[in-house]
DNA sequence: TTGAAAGCGTTACCAG
DNA sequence: CTGGTAACGCTTTCAA
């Protein structure tokens, strides 16, 4: 078992030592348990633990009780800011549960996600929360818990999915971005958009729709959606909308998140636009970044942390076989930065 | 076993449905052992495999080998964007050979990595891979491996610990830094520096350090190391420096990390200083936002996911008991962009 | 309060 | 080529 020689130490190992049979050893380092046995043999057993150094083995005990005590974690891609909060918030959650995440991400792709899944199955993962479904993983996921593996959704959610769900309501934060940007002035916006097969974006989409609608206006000019919500593509859509726009580009973007925003930010500059004066953008999920870009991001905040800690919750409940109580939705909240600001008056 | 009650199938199942003895499922599964059985046998079980959704049971599998196939990776904190192309270094040497990353963050604190590395001892990973070590921790992660778990050290280094490392020059980055800002003209430089008890935030103030003392200077005003290397902490140190050197301020900061080098700007500004006009920065790590600041980083770049990478392979080599050869140091390499520009005439 | 024995799901060894 | 048996490290039931 150790990777350098040294025998491990064992439970029998300790009960040879503390002159007990194992499974009063067992029992005095179990916290159900410990009052069954006399303080006397107890302290005994402890001082022998710690004098050899003995480490339960977790996937012995678990083996034996029917349970890993982990869940498996699933993101698209670790490089995207949004989820280190998040990740906190699910470890803080499984913490309190003794539970441990198990981390990976899909880098995006169906391929490594079915291969993550089943490698998670393999490990008796007792839940996977996932945030890096696309509309196409549904079944997939709905396979998972058929066989038996607990599935929560967050951030990527997939409504009328019927999987346990971290809701939030970005449809409403949609709308927010764009108000915001109409109560400026604006009244030629554009979108840069996220993948379609991702309800997420496509919610921002509906709601920034719904806010241009109410003040009856269209979208101007037109980027088709990224392929992945990157820098590279944020900057690769602008560059691309600018172009379809020609001489009446548009005064305002809502680009729906910060990476791709960044890369929005850096096409403006390259076609020699200033933000906000010459175009105005608004992003969305607040990474820690935002605050730092120049000119500061207008975002809408997407509480990762707390989504994070509800997903946690949330799994571990279903673990332990308390199902319900509905998690409430968070609420997006716009930030007010820098990067919006009035249209110019000849605009 | 299974979160939501449907019972998990075993070999059991498939050996009885195959009408074969265990071993014989276990054997047919196995890639080193399938040529021993018949080609028929074979493909009975393999069929009923797929028809009962059999998923073979790493824990009990490797409770019986000896092994789980698992390495912790102990980073000090995911909200650091250096770690995710580290990350995925490594999840890339780790699938080579079929092993699985365990990810923790310490969040820069003893007292959690205490834990979290008893936790992993529990769970029998075979290698722990950590970039979030201290000086104070030496002791702590030789007894680890004295207890039988391979440890290797990657981006926070330990010299002189005997423990596997993968190394790479701080002393030489540290020193292209300021010689970069040297070569633009600059004679007034300072440093906000990183914790003093990380090895590369102090090696990083040696080649700067030596690169003064090679032109003849000192550094100029004073800074105390942040206690930790965060935009907070980079904009509260910036603004300290600033207030002791009163109305002479430095024409150019070396700042440690991406991270503190975001704070720093941000304190620039506060200032009513313009860089790289009035202040010219040199960052360290070259993380993925670095050429989206206002102005672009100027940096030195840490390959972080080659250093990934080549520290998953040294854990694996050290698990599968094939010690030696030692990794090649990555080295460091200028990224010039525009926050670094000679001073202005009259500074 | 403690001991004995069985078993969790798997693989390794020994027979045949 | 296949079957039986024991064992990995632990917990749990049953008895004492």
């Amino acid at each position: 078992m150790a990777g350098n020689g040294r025998p491990t130490v064992t439970i029998r190992d300790v009960a040879r030592a503390a002159n007990v049979h194992v499974s009063t050893v067992s029992r005095a380092l179990d916290p159900d348990k410990q009052r069954l046995i006399a303080e006397a043999t107890r302290n005994r057993i402890l001082e022998v633990v710690q004098e050899l150094g003995y480490r339960p083995h977790r996937g012995a005990s678990g083996l034996r009780r029917g349970q890993t005590r982990t869940i498996g974690v699933v993101v698209p891609d670790l490089g995207n800011p949004l989820y280190a909060p998040f990740l906190r918030g699910v470890a803080r959650a499984l913490d309190a549960a003794e539970f441990m995440p198990l981390v990976t991400d899909t880098e995006d792709d169906h391929d490594r996600l079915v291969r993550i899944l089943r490698h998670l199955e393999e490990r008796r993962v007792e839940a996977v929360i996932t945030t890096a479904a696309r509309e196409g993983d549904l079944a997939l996921l709905q396979e998972l818990r058929a066989a038996g593996t607990e599935v929560v959704l967050a951030v990527r959610t997939l409504s009328e999915s019927g999987l346990p769900t971290v809701p939030h309501d970005d449809v409403l934060g949609g709308r927010l971005a764009v108000e915001h940007l109409l109560e400026l002035g604006h009244r030629r916006i554009a979108q840069i958009r996220g993948p379609l097969d991702v309800e997420p974006f496509r919610a921002r989409s509906e709601g920034a729709e719904q806010a241009l609608a109410a003040a009856g206006l269209a979208e101007v000019g037109f980027a088709p959606p990224a392929t992945s919500p990157t820098v590279a593509e944020g900057e690769r859509h602008t560059l691309e909308l600018l172009a379809a726009c020609g001489d009446a580009p548009p005064t305002a973007l809502f680009v729906q998140n910060d990476l791709l925003a960044l890369g929005a930010l850096s096409a403006l500059r390259c076609r020699g636009l200033r933000c906000p004066e010459d175009v105005s953008v608004v992003s969305y999920n607040d990474a820690f970044f935002s605050a730092y870009t120049q000119p500061a991001l207008t975002t809408v905040r997407l509480p990762a942390y707390e989504i994070g800690f509800a997903a946690g919750r949330l799994a571990v409940r279903h673990v332990e076989g308390q199902d319900a109580d509905p998690v409430a939705s968070v609420a997006p909240q716009l930030v007010v930065r820098a990067s919006a600001a009035p249209p110019r008056d000849d605009a």
